[in-house]
DNA sequence: GGCATTTCTGTAGTTTTATTTCATTTTTAG
DNA sequence: CTAAAAATGAAATAAAACTACAGAAATGCC
């Protein structure tokens, strides 16, 4: 864990004197790795030996690994930082915020994804008969990138962003189809029905959405990303990304579970766009 | 720069004994971290005020200096290597390796990107009649994307992923129109042809693309993201991620360069949303 | 090749930094 | 209010890092 959230997390249970030396580490991380430990006493008002019973309290094995190992979650957290843009930002700022939190984004939706969960949609999308993926507004362009990653895989998939043509293909489905259903809420109406149809008819319906959310309920498997919905009017929805992201390692699961007679049809098919191409070198 | 890196570039600048010490931190950064300059000295058979010179070589105040920026560099390097997929990876190996290659993509994208560009790009979008956003193939779903986030800005704003609609597009254009086409290697020929037209037509032609493609050289203003090609055949293209994360910075300037009025109507927009949805509270 | 100069490298000593020991103070519980 | 336990810091010790210097290796020049 973050040593610096571990301080913080801890403060009740270190004595007064300790207290002092987390407050003074606390208050200037950076001052902290780069003092001596008589600086850092003296900083803090404690003696030596009270900032060396404080750094083996935190599990180190002194002062200077301690110093190593705030170093370090000080080095992960800050390209990390999820910062908002704000009226005044140049382009500069506004670019490298968006990527960043983007990037803390993925990091958070990495790490709240159930791998097992992710192998069992592979499981039933190898299986399937014919996939469909659905999506509304802003999920639409998920669906349609995923409906063209799959595309290439020469099975039978659509993909629709229109809720009539959603609800006819899915009156229209059976046993051993699958839709996949994509909604960062989990609460737009048209498509929570969409699942309950597709169900009635004995699809099996995975959707890429929120736990606890009406689609979700509605839904035979749920991929969460527990990427926090976007509350800033600037920011913009990086849950959208981790959802594609998502895609691609359903994408490559697929792959791989198919086999190696399977990734030669996935070669020709990358061949046969070269020839609408202008060759790299005829520049 | 990650100071492994460093070493590595500099390894033909240090003397016989700096490049032994060198190596026997390439060999194990992980075991130098946490020795003291006498065994590294010994591991690398050299004497201790060597080890010293070494680390002063590289900017640093001296060895425990020098552990602390190695300690950072290697918290900071690893989650961003761009492994790839192997045959044998099972879920949770080919989920966090895309995750991680997806973010280090961006890293490369972000530190790439020419702000300058970016500001002139969002200058030509805001004082734009009409824009259109044009994509083939797997690029479409990014056009599509872009789509949709401009629409909600209420201006004119089009999109087609049919070279037959993209034609008529163009040939329907005029001084004020401008075209973001969206092309990863910028040697998609119709895309190519379709910048030409459109720039007989006096539209202003924006390309997401690779510098020195085709594409590049006939559109009047560039964005590339430096991200490579896809090499291998179970890696995704991570390019489109990239192009989506600009296409939301390009979406950010422009708000924050329409200024406080026209943020209101985006907050109306997404107020307006929200009707179609469940309430978060009804479950 | 041989000599001078520069650059490198290690030994030994010095300084700085960290840790341990132990006595004193403070806190806690009965 | 007292005894035990816990916390704290002064001082001593140990460890680590650094400096100065001298000898060795490499380089350049004749």
């Amino acid at each position: 864990m973050n040593t610096l959230e571990l301080i913080k997390k801890n403060l009740d249970t270190f004595s007064k004197s300790e207290r002092k030396v987390a407050e003074a580490i606390l208050a200037s991380p950076e001052t902290a790795i780069h003092s001596s430990i008589a600086n850092l006493a003296k900083n803090a008002q404690v003696s030596e030996p009270t900032v060396n019973r404080f750094c083996r309290r935190l599990d180190t094995k002194g002062f200077p690994d301690f110093k190593l190992r705030l170093a370090q979650s000080l080095a992960n957290g800050t390209p990390y930082v999820n910062r908002n843009v704000n009226e005044n930002d140049g382009p500069e700022a506004y670019t490298s915020k968006i990527f960043e939190s983007t990037m803390a984004c993925l990091n958070v939706a990495k790490n709240g994804l159930d791998t097992n969960l992710i192998n069992r949609a592979v499981d039933i999308l190898t299986q399937a008969n014919k996939i469909s993926f659905f999506g509304l507004g802003a999920s639409s362009s998920v669906a349609h990138d995923a409906f063209n990653k799959f595309f290439r895989f020469n099975i039978p998939v659509s993909c629709f962003d229109d809720i009539v043509m959603q609800r006819m293909s899915c009156i229209n489905s059976s046993e051993g189809d699958v839709i996949v259903l994509i909604s960062h809420t989990g609460r737009t109406k048209p498509l929570v029905e969409i699942a309950q149809l597709a169900r009635e008819n004995d699809a099996f319906v995975i959707a890429l959405t929120a736990y606890n959310s009406p689609l979700a309920e509605q839904s035979n498997l749920v991929l969460s990303l527990g990427v926090p919905e976007d509350t800033d009017i600037y920011m913009p929805m990086s849950s959208r990304i981790a959802q594609l992201v998502l895609i691609d390692v359903l994408t490559t699961g697929f792959t791989l579970r198919r086999g190696a007679k399977f990734r030669d049809n996935l070669k020709r098919v990358k061949a046969g766009i070269k020839d609408s191409r202008f060759e790299k070198n005829n520049e």
